[in-house]
DNA sequence: CAGTATCCCCCCTGATACTG
DNA sequence: CAGTATCAGGGGGGATACTG
């Protein structure tokens, strides 16, 4: 299940992270979670994904921490899969992916889905990265941090 | 090179960016270039992959529109490969993932790299969502507004 | 050094059948 | 419906050799 040789180990944590939930279903998996598909054969059905793959990486994903079992909610003995808080700390890395794919991947006057605050109906502000004392930063503005060995 | 049956057309964004940059090694290459490796070897090195993959990687990257190569800035006649605008738009996406790595996968006095200003070598700030007029939003409070056929 | 070409193997993936 | 078991294939991935 672990792909790249132990990548888990690394002092990097973009790597260890994606060595989490950086294969080619987990996130859609979750981002599928997030947006209210809990049993089995609604996520099954919705990514198209094979029976097996899917036990298997939600299986894979429970053992890591992101999701967890829970009774069903319609009293069937079947289990239901929820976001642990560790998997819900994952939102903002789908957000950052769903911006990103609304600025770059779609033409002018393609329509996608829109990610909205409930209460409101408006839509969700840019994700911004901030200094420690509130100004907004660009990405040249920073640098990687080596850990010394 | 596409993986998952034509994800490319999907309407969520999120599916989209994945299909772009979902796959092991992408993301990883992309966080290399924003660490300052720009030269083939020194991205091969340092993520120990097979050089044909790194390679086809590269290929479809650009092709993309993610990066692009520059001519080598050392007088060599080989190329350097540099993020676009597209592609350093990614930024925040990387950084999600870190933040995601830094909270949950590293245990209590464990050391990992760090992402700091430059400028003043100070940790950069936890992303948060916004609302459209500036009030922090967690996951619960929002939405995702499908698209109507 | 920077790639390309080739080979081969493994495993991921999907399809299907089966169980509770 | 919710999974597990099994099987076959296809391609991603590594290693190595080769070229400029």
């Amino acid at each position: 299940m672990v792909k790249r040789l132990s990548l888990g180990e690394e002092n990097c944590p973009v790597a260890r992270a994606l060595d989490v939930i950086g294969d080619w279903w987990s996130l859609l998996i979750i981002r599928d979670i997030f947006d209210g598909l809990h049993r089995f054969g609604e996520i099954q059905e919705n990514l198209g994904v094979a029976k097996g793959v899917l036990a298997a990486r939600l299986r894979n994903l429970s053992e890591r921490g992101v999701l967890e079992t829970a009774p069903a909610s319609d009293g069937t003995a079947y289990s239901e899969y929820v976001l642990t808080k560790k998997g819900r700390g994952l939102f903002l890395v789908i957000v950052a992916l769903r911006q990103w794919g609304e600025a770059y991947l779609y033409e002018r006057g393609e329509k996608h889905s829109l990610l909205v605050e409930t209460a409101t109906n408006r839509k969700v502000a840019a994700l911004q990265l901030m200094s420690s004392d509130g100004r907004e930063l660009t990405c040249d503005k920073t640098s990687v941090q080596k850990l010394a060995k």
